[in-house]
DNA sequence: AAAATCTGTGAAATCCGTGTCTAAACAGTT
DNA sequence: AACTGTTTAGACACGGATTTCACAGATTTT
């Protein structure tokens, strides 16, 4: 590896002149030596130190990004954007899976700390209680952090970026209601998710504005998989109640819910309309495109980066909401007939 | 930040006892003096300086790795395994995107040498040609590198991870003759990358083991993405070639392609059978499931990491190629009858 | 009892780049 | 010629951990 030691031996100045000359531009170094100096660099190929840098500037010029796992495309699209941003400010970007388990998000985040990243986007694992140990951890190190998603009790010190679930969810029902339908199931998120609590309580507020009761037959807990949306809607369609429609809260729930029901014969949206959340790539080639809520995953991830760099400024950030829009497709329609 | 002489100070020994203590175990230091050291370390949440320990021991434990984006679910799957092992050898993972531009990837693997990391997992960007700087550099950084998919001329020098494209795609084809199609038309990839002429080849020669010729009219260039495949079909459709089924380069362009023909009316598998390569999300939720070829993506994942280990080892290591296999679901049927 | 060996500990040098301060060189002024 | 002010360059110290080596004291060998 070339070092700055090399660079001055083989131009004939001294290290200091040569670490001037290739950073501080107009400063100390007289044009003709730094024009040599940058000539040898590039000829011999010279990148800095970054361990030697970080240990003397206290820089690392790393952020750290705890998702649950990529695979989930609602984080894929926002890692993407958050990455191609970091790099322009000059961060690289260190990831970290959670798989949504407490004691993973326990050791990612205590890895990011020790490698001395200075900023972590984090989505957190949610919980119940309005403690976590690794939080108060986490604010007590004064690492600038970003929320992907809702603050928690436990999270509630940090800075947040996240879609407007009420609003978002009030529009889906919204949308069923104008269609007609009277009687609505509700898949709900995992209870202790903020997001789920959200969703659903935009479910009812459409309800209320609407004069309706919501009713708690009609409340399913699915969780946040495929496989949880499947079993709920087995569970749905052994109680037979009598709803013609059914809204979840994400569009896997959903997926998986519409694979059951197709299967046992029931059509969408002939039979049953149905209505998801988040927008992902499966959602729109699904076997009955999905009326959903398009999150704006790709500016979550830009608005979640500008944030960081106010936190990095030192500057206050205002928790910021995006809105997110209702996306008709062919899964819902008006109630069948009686 | 505690540092190792806050630690010395405390427990009343010096800097390098405090070192040997936290480190090598069993050695130098008497045992009742290292607890004591342990537990003011613990107490006082000492982390070690990474950037000092690198600049002192020449090792970052950092890997890179080097991929198209995130948003592919092909590559999220590989990355979520790859970032498991590397966090259980100790190494964090920093991620770059090149969403499958030259530029792009150049910029991304200087980022990573620049960074020193000790090992870089890429997907290289398809091109032509036998020579690529940037990999000739990659070369002459002596870093161990892993490639992720199929090692084109220009990266031959690497080791290599890779699903058996030819082998899979030959099982597809079969799948379609052994139903009775006998014109089966192929939607290549993008003609530069290796797979998508690998995966061609087994197409070829699956017809030419059942003694068939491929009819040139019957191969369209696709490229990777929906949209491609959704370009290629309509091209497909306006020709009226007599084709009774289509085999792709892999699931997006079919999901494209299945998307553009159903809008036309055209059933699948009815009037016309249809297999991918890849076995993405995406494809078992979609309209019609469909048959394709399941990329045993985990494995790769945890395959490059085994591979670069043993390249960290200084041992040779044997390119790899995983065994994919057919996924049988709706998209394929015997051909209609005439 | 003297010499040789082993153990636990610490001092100093080192990794590489950068902040601070001083010194030399030079131009312009009186 | 003496003085002032600016520009350019270098000396020195430092960041935090680790490698090397020396040394005192305890233990074993002769």
């Amino acid at each position: 590896m070339v070092r700055l030691i090399d660079i001055a031996e083989r131009v004939g100045v001294s290290v200091m002149t040569v670490s001037k000359a290739l950073r501080d531009d107009q400063l100390d170094v007289a044009a003709a030596t730094r024009a040599r100096i940058k000539a040898a660099a590039k000829e011999m190929g010279y990148l800095p130190d970054p361990g030697a840098q970080s240990l003397r500037t206290g820089s690392t010029k790393l952020f750290g990004i705890v998702i649950p796992t990529t695979t989930n495309p609602i984080f894929a699209r926002m890692l993407f954007a958050i990455e191609e941003q970091a790099h322009a400010l000059g961060y690289d970007l260190l990831l970290c899976h959670t798989h949504n388990m407490v004691e993973r998000e326990e050791v990612c985040i205590r890895r990011l700390l020790a490698r001395r990243v200075e900023g972590i986007f984090v989505s957190p694992v949610y919980r119940m209680g309005n403690d976590a140990r690794i939080y108060r951890e986490l604010f007590s190190s004064k690492t600038p952090v970003v929320l992907l998603g809702s603050p928690a009790a436990f999270c509630s010190q940090f800075a947040s970026v996240q879609p407007e679930e009420v609003n978002a969810s009030y529009a889906a029902t919204r949308h069923l209601l104008e269609l007609g339908h009277k009687r609505i199931a509700y898949f709900t998120g995992p209870l202790p998710a903020i997001w789920a609590q959200e969703r659903y309580e935009g479910f009812r507020r459409a309800h209320s504005e609407a004069g309706l009761d919501v009713d708690d037959k009609l409340v399913f807990h699915a969780g946040s998989t495929i496989e949880d949306g499947a079993k709920a809607a087995l569970q749905f369609a052994n109680e037979k109640c009598d709803a013609t429609a059914i809204q979840t809260a994400n569009d896997l729930i959903a997926i998986g819910c519409a694979e059951t029901l197709l299967k046992q014969g029931i059509k969408i949206p002939k039979d049953i309309s149905l209505v998801g959340f988040g927008n992902i790539l499966v959602s729109e080639h699904f076997r009955v495109p999905l009326t959903t809520i398009r999150q704006p995953k790709y500016r979550m991830g830009t608005a979640a980066v500008e944030m960081m760099t106010q936190l990095l400024k030192g500057e206050r950030v205002e928790n910021r909401r995006l809105s997110a829009e209702l996306v008709i497709r062919d899964s819902t329609a008006v109630p069948r007939a009686e």
